[in-house]
DNA sequence: AATAAATTTTAGACAAGTCTAAACTTTTTT
DNA sequence: AAAAAAGTTTAGACTTGTCTAAAATTTATT
C-alpha cells in the first residue's frame, strides 16, 4: 500500500524533473513539498525500497518504471479532476488546484475512468496541461529549456519560449530549427553557455539563447 | 485543525448514538471502527481535549455542539458525494460507499456546496438516507426504537415498524399512538420490558412491543 | 591539490495513532 | 454483599513522518 505522503513524493519528483529533465535532487524535492532536506532523505530511503525510485546517496534521485507510472496516474487523477471542476462546477481554473490536490489521492481507479467518460475524454486540463491516457501513455515528454541540459545530453528541438525578432532571425542564421537534433559537448559554468553539436557542426550558444529553446530529450 | 482519523471517529460516534440514542460506549465505538477499545480511549482524551465530546471515563461519550456539528457535515458530505456518484456518474448504489467514504474526507465547503447545487438540492441519498442541509439542520432526530431509551429518558412517539394488525389494535387499545409522549420510569432486565408513564398513567410494555415503536428523545 | 562552501545524510527526538498486556471500574451473578 | 465477569483505561512499545543539529560527502574556490 502507497501512502497520500509517499504519493505526494512521487508527484515532486515526477514534477521537478519534467522542469529539468534530470536526476532530482534532495533540496528540489525538499523546496517542492515544503520540507527539509533531512526528511526528504528520510523518505527517498523507503521509496528505494518500495521500489518505486532508483537512488544513490549523494547522487539524486530517477522514478523507476513503477513508480513513474504511479506518479502519472496521480498527473492523471489531478488534471481530470480539475477539468471536472471547471466544466461542470464552474469553479473559476484559478480556484481549482487545492482541491484537486486532495481529490488526486482517491483511491478508485474506476472512479477516475468514470469522471474521464463524463468528461467525454479530454486531452487536456483547464491550464492547457495534457491529461495522461488510463494506460499511464504520458504526453510527458515535455519540452524543457535547453540550458537544463547537461554534458553528453541528446535532445530535438521543438520550439522556443520567446518570440522575439532578433533572437528567431539569429536561430534561422545558425540552421536551428524545430526538429533539429543536438548534443552538448560542453558546459561553461561561469556564464552557463553551452557548445553544441548538430547537423555536422559545432556552435556556442550564450544562456541567453539557450534558456528560450525548448527541446526534448532524446537517447 | 481536524485529523481524518478524527474525523471517522467523530462520524462513528455520531452513527452509533443514532442507532441507540445514548451515550456511546468505548466498545461500541471500537466496533465501528474496527480497532481496540485500548485505541479509542486514547483518542477520546484528545477529542474531550479539543471539545469536540463530551466524556467522563468509564460512563461513555456524547458528542459536543461542535462536534456534533462536525460530525453532521461529514455525513452531509458522504450522502452528497453517493447522490452524485450514483445519479452522474451511473455507479451502483451498492459500489458507492467505500469510495465516499474517502471523499467524504475532502476540505472544501464551497465544493461540496457546489456538487449539492449540481445535484439540484436532493433530499434524500440513494439508500433513502436524508441529507444535512448546509446549515447543519439535522434531519438527525433520527427516530430509534422505544426499547432502546433508558431510565428516565422522555421521548415522543413517531411512529412504527411493523406493520401488524394485532401490534396496532393492542397500542390503540393502550391509547399510544404518534405523539404521544412518555417517559421511562422503570426497566426490567430480565426480559427487557419497561414501564412507561404518558397521559397521566403507567403502563408496562414487552420487549416485543417497546422494539417496535419509533420515538425521537425530547428534554 | 588543499581548503572552503554547499549539499546531503545520519543521529536522536518528537507527535499522531495504533497495539498488547496489565490494572482498574463497573456490572452482573451468586 | 462478595465474587466473577465484562468493559474500560493505562503503561509501554511500535510505526510513520517530521524536525534540528551534527557528521559526511560532493562541489567550488583559491
Amino acid at each position: 500500500m502507497i501512502t497520500l505522503t509517499e504519493e505526494n513524493y512521487l508527484k515532486a519528483i515526477l514534477s521537478v524533473s519534467m522542469i529539468t529533465g534530470n536526476k532530482v535532487s534532495t533540496s528540489a524535492i525538499a523546496e517542492a513539498i515544503n520540507t527539509t532536506p533531512a526528511s526528504v532523505s528520510d523518505m527517498l530511503k523507503k521509496l528505494e525500497e518500495k521500489k518505486l525510485i532508483k537512488y544513490e546517496k549523494y547522487k539524486g534521485v530517477k522514478l523507476s518504471k513503477k513508480g513513474n507510472s504511479l506518479a502519472v496516474s496521480i498527473i492523471r487523477k489531478h488534471r481530470l479532476w480539475e477539468t471536472f471542476l471547471v466544466k461542470k462546477l464552474k469553479f473559476e481554473w484559478s480556484e481549482v488546484h487545492e482541491i484537486a490536490e486532495q481529490l488526486e489521492h482517491i483511491k478508485s481507479s474506476e472512479l477516475i475512468d468514470r469522471i474521464e467518460k463524463y468528461l467525454n475524454y479530454p486531452k487536456f486540463d483547464p491550464h492547457g496541461e495534457p491529461i495522461p491516457s488510463k494506460e499511464g501513455k504520458l504526453p510527458f515528454a515535455k519540452n524543457i529549456a535547453l540550458i537544463n541540459l547537461q554534458y553528453n545530453d541528446k535532445a530535438k528541438i521543438m520550439g522556443v519560449s520567446l518570440d522575439d525578432k532578433d533572437f528567431l532571425d539569429y536561430l534561422t542564421k545558425l540552421k536551428i530549427s524545430i526538429g533539429t537534433e543536438l548534443k552538448i559537448i560542453e558546459q561553461i559554468k561561469f556564464d552557463l553557455s553551452m557548445k553544441i553539436e548538430y547537423s555536422g557542426k559545432i556552435e556556442h550558444l550564450s544562456k541567453e539563447i539557450s534558456e528560450n529553446i525548448l527541446v526534448k530529450k532524446i537517447n
